[in-house]
RNA sequence: GCGCCCGUAGCUCAGCUGGAUAGAGCGGCGGCCUUCUAAGCCGAUGGUCGGAGGUUCGAGUCCUCCCGGGCGCGCCA
């Protein structure tokens, strides 16, 4: 359920009736910070304070007589300058965990009752280039907030928007026909794309007749040119196919691969409304949007006078130009209500033009732009693909890297006698917990701040970091395998019962699982769930220090293990929607 | 020049959109493995929230200015 919401309308209706209002007000439900306050705090005292003209304190009181007879409520109090402080009744609790135990499929989380159709638009890598560290937080921010959404209950489409149509492809014909390989395009394509993509550019930058050259089969390719066309069809391809391994790794996966040459078709049409409308207009031979032009264009961009241009003076289209006709074409044909762009802070301005755009050609639809902060290195300035010594990082290595650092540890504690993993499963735990580690990393942080990218941090096995989850849910895991129950049976009947302190601290983490997947599904920060189920995490850690599972009787062992049940399936949910993978043994 | 973002413990970061005595991890210090996995648990230490004003019952959070850093700004994506 989703507790804060059952609060707020509680204290809400509290605050009606007991102050004698003709309306509902907000009681502004809060966690308290101290659980000397309880566990939740109701503030709407103090605001309606200067409304009424009345002391804050005086107007809590009876909202606090009010709640006192709920059955959620065991107590509550007025404190301070006028909060009111509520303690949960832990039977309700417990009840509601109980409920929660019950729910397999959703473990006590409701679906939205309006469903949006929603496309995520992410990852969205270049052609004929490796995928580096750079790319790994779209793929994966776009990826976890496609997840939660889906589970939310919203229709998402996952779109990977490809960059298969720019002026590289140009480049990339007369490179190859200049210095291409066909050994090394059939064995390591993407590389020997990436080598003669960067023989062409340099060469371009200082011979023009060579840059005419590469506009010249730009061009080609674009009308139709069998042969370019033929080659620009195998170099995605073998992208693709490289992309695929990578996605497969990550455990990333999309609806639809709608690249820019998707859109290439639509875009004459799409310059042509805009200068029949009014909307762009020709300046120096280019089609730009001129935001003086239009009275009723947000004001930084007026003030900002940068255009936006959608075709070049050469005749050649852009981005801007492609993402107008993807918006329409998601508008139009996939009858999107929202869609998600999940880019990189710096294309900020670009969004702000083009969402501009689609609301003055009428385009009703709900435009995000989930920005995230910038890969740095060690020094606090943006990454550059490439390491000290002059190697690429690309997400292949970094992956690989991950894998065998937490392979070597795996086998470390195999030595020692402390890890619980079988030699037959010493692959897939070093996967999941490597994979998982350089995931959480990324995840756990805003996605809004920018990102310092470093190995030991990125790879951690300790404290906040994937490992810790992990290991909590296998913790779990090996309780039921030690005690042999089975934990879908034992789920199914159990009842919870939060005696212990200890236990109490445990469910009442578990009981806002609900309200942290709703909060970051709407404000899309996948952020908030992996601090959650870092939280539920230590508090089950706790428990398992302070209350003995399998060797306590009766009702109490049946409720421990329910705990452990709920926990362990909360873990794994969580973790689940951010991407992340668990074992039972490790 | 114009526009966006950031500055919180030695380091890396949270801080739920204005609530009470600002929280984690890492590092350092001190404890805990004859009891379900020590990748763990417990404790102590660590802060003029960049600075100065302002708004109000109440500011890390909102406003103004200043200092310091990052990013984006006409034909790349």
């Amino acid at each position: 359920m989703l507790l804060e919401r059952y609060l707020e309308s509680l204290g809400s209706e509290a605050i009606q009736e007991a102050l004698g209002l003709d309306g509902p007000r907000p009681a502004l439900v809060r966690p308290t910070q101290d659980p000397k306050f309880g566990d939740f705090q109701i503030n709407g005292a103090m605001a309606l304070g200067k409304e009424l003209g009345r002391p804050p304190r005086e107007l809590a009181q009876p909202i606090a007589e009010a709640l006192t007879g709920v059955d959620a409520i065991a107590k509550a109090e007025v404190a301070g300058p006028g909060f009111v402080n509520i303690h949960l009744e832990p039977a309700w609790i417990a009840s509601k965990l109980t409920e929660a135990l019950r729910d397999p499929a959703r473990n006590g989380v409701p679906t939205v009752e309006d469903v949006s159709k929603i496309v995520v638009d992410f990852s969205s890598p270049n052609i004929a280039k490796q995928m580096h560290v750079g790319h790994l937080r779209s793929t994966i921010i776009g990826d976890a907030i496609a997840r939660i959404l889906s589970f939310m209950g919203h229709d998402v489409v996952r779109d990977n928007h490809l960059g298969d149509w720019g002026t590289q492809f140009g480049l990339l014909i007369v490179g190859m026909r200049e210095w291409g390989d066909e050994e090394a395009l059939h064995a390591t394509p993407v590389p020997e794309l990436e080598r003669v993509y960067k023989l062409a550019s340099q060469r371009a930058g200082n011979d023009d007749a060579f840059a005419e050259r590469a506009r010249a089969e730009l061009a080609k390719l674009q009308n139709g040119d069998e042969e370019n066309r033929r080659l620009w069809e195998h170099f995605v391809d073998v992208s693709r196919t490289t992309l695929n391994a990578v996605y497969a790794e990550l455990d990333v996966s999309f609806d639809t691969w709608l690249g820019e040459s998707a859109y290439h078709d639509a875009l004459p049409g799409v310059v042509e409304e805009l200068l029949a409308r009014g909307i762009a207009r020709v300046d120096d031979k280019a089609v730009c949007v001129f935001w003086d032009d239009i009275d009723s264009a947000p004001k930084a961009l007026r003030k900002q006078k940068t255009p936006f241009i959608v075709r070049k003076k050469d005749g050649a289209f852009l981005y801007s130009t492609t993402d107008i006709a993807t918006v329409q074409y998601r508008k139009e044909h996939l009858r999107a209500d929202r869609a998600l762009y999940v880019v990189d802070n710096r294309q900020g301005l670009h969004f702000q033009q083009l969402f501009a755009v689609m609301k003055l050609l009428g385009v009703d639809m709900d435009l995000e732009h989930i920005g995230f902060g910038t890969v740095l290195g060690n020094d606090g300035k943006p990454l550059r693909t490439r390491d000290a010594s002059g190697n690429v990082i690309t997400l292949v290595s970094l992956l690989e890297e991950s894998k065998q650092r937490a392979r070597q540890r795996i086998e470390e504690g195999i030595a020692e006698g402390r890890l619980r993993v079988r030699p037959e499963e010493i692959d897939e735990v070093s996967r999941v917990v490597g994979i998982g580690a350089v995931k959480y990393a990324d995840l756990r942080q805003n996605r809004l701040s920018d990102y310092q990218f470093d190995w030991d941090k990125m790879i951690s096995f300790q404290g906040n970091a994937g490992p810790y989850l992990q290991y909590a849910y296998a913790r779990c895991a090996s309780i039921f395998a030690k005690g042999e129950v089975d934990m879908d049976a034992m789920a199914a009947s159990a009842t919870i019962r939060l005696d212990a302190p200890a236990e109490q601290v445990l469910g009442k983490h578990l009981l806002r699982f609900a309200d942290v997947v709703y909060q970051a599904g709407t404000t899309s920060q996948p952020h908030l769930i992996c601090e959650h189920i870092y939280e539920l995490a230590r508090a089950f850690n706790g428990f398992y220090a302070e209350c003995p599972v399998l060797d306590a009787e009766g009702p109490t062992r049946e409720s421990r293990l329910g705990l452990t049940a709920l926990s362990a399936r909360q873990i794994r949910r969580g973790l689940g929607l951010v991407g992340i993978g668990v074992v039972d043994r490790m």
